[in-house]
DNA sequence: TCGTGGATTTACCAAATGGTAAAAATTCAT
DNA sequence: ATGAATTTTTACCATTTGGTAAATCCACGA
């Protein structure tokens, strides 16, 4: 039983394990919770559904370690804000480094905002324990900012939505928005310049 | 059968597809569209399943009906946009305006968002020939604004891409932002001086 | 008041779906 | 090689779900 608190998988649990995840984050991301059905999950991992129960307690399992896998890589960017570094490249290098990740991992963005769209009803604690203390911490970072007056005086806490919003809007709103640019052959490079455009002018004291 | 091209509805049809509308926008904001169950509607709508199905021919009918009928809605802010007006009051009207949607109409917004989400399989045509002749006009407007000095040089697609990202984030991440901003009086009234502030600055030339 | 057409309910169904038991196959240390 | 442990498959099951047929109810104009 790979399932519980048991000593250290093998080499074809780890193998299997990531397959489905990698699957998992597929049909999750593109279907939503409800959306998405174990045989698809299976088929797109080439393995049986009772296989892959093997591996996971059921379906909610499957969600919620990717929802717990994917806090941190989603977190990481907020982390890396250096409280000693220069305000302005900070948050411009912060913004660059969302707008990539909106780019480089659309399903785990699509995943997260699928759970949040529905009232974060698997996520909520991990949204309290994890996301709101370094929140906080960043948003009194970014207050120090403006004490100082390296920054404009703008609402932290808005600020960061703000960020958030515009960036993740290229991955989770993508069908829009390659319908409203149509053949752009690069759209992401004009996105990156007009949230540095953007967000310099607006954080100029 | 009240369905098909017939003629004029009866007082209690329009009551009941009413009735029924508004217990499917209700459930499929909450759930996504697979998430959502004509059980679910029916009970919220007060009238059993098969009745609702008298009204609509099924599931997929009622959340069609609801996306062409939200679009209206949805772009009218944008149409109001005025070519004539002060380019920085209409462009921060209309972000308050937007603003004002995401805190009236949460569950239209999740319902878009849901939709677009996940690829837009329902919506595609509409995107196509409600939405995107729409943009391409008031991406001429915002150029001609900026070509006469009136504001400052944006990328006039990704300047509304923005505008719509950051205000939507307050009803689509609405768990989110109600988790990190905590029990506050008036988040409302905080997000709109924030963004106009932002975007004030922003389009200063 | 009575009949007729629209509205509603009752009783279903077939397919899909999450999940399980147990047999079969495979891997692996000895 | 061989027996134990792990992995995978086969054959199911109970529930949910979108949908239907037909009987029943009811509003309303003549």
């Amino acid at each position: 039983m790979p399932d519980g608190t048991q000593k250290k998988p093998s080499r074809i649990q780890k193998r299997n394990r990531r397959k489905i995840l990698d699957a998992a984050l597929d049909v999750f991301s593109q279907n939503g919770y409800r959306g998405a059905t174990l045989d698809q999950i299976a088929a797109e991992a080439g393995l049986s559904k009772p296989n892959i129960l093997y591996y996971f307690q059921g379906k909610e399992d499957i969600h919620v370690t990717l929802l717990s896998q994917l806090m941190e890589t989603w977190l990481d960017p907020l982390v890396e804000l250096d409280p000693d570094g220069d305000p302005q490249t900070e948050i411009l290098d912060y913004v660059q480094r969302k707008l990539d990740m909106a780019r480089d991992l659309p399903r785990e963005s699509r995943l997260f905002a699928g759970e949040i769209l529905q009232g974060a009803p698997r996520m909520a604690p991990n949204l309290e324990t994890a996301l709101k203390p370094l929140f906080d911490e960043k948003c009194a970072v970014i207050s120090s900012w403006i004490d100082a007056g390296k920054i404009a005086p703008l609402d932290p806490q808005h600020l960061i939505f703000s960020i958030w919003a515009a960036t993740q809007h290229y991955a989770d709103f993508a069908a829009q928005v390659s319908v409203l640019v149509g053949a752009d052959t690069d759209s992401h490079h004009r996105a990156s310049v007009h949230l540095s455009t953007m967000f310099g002018k607006m954080l100029r004291p």
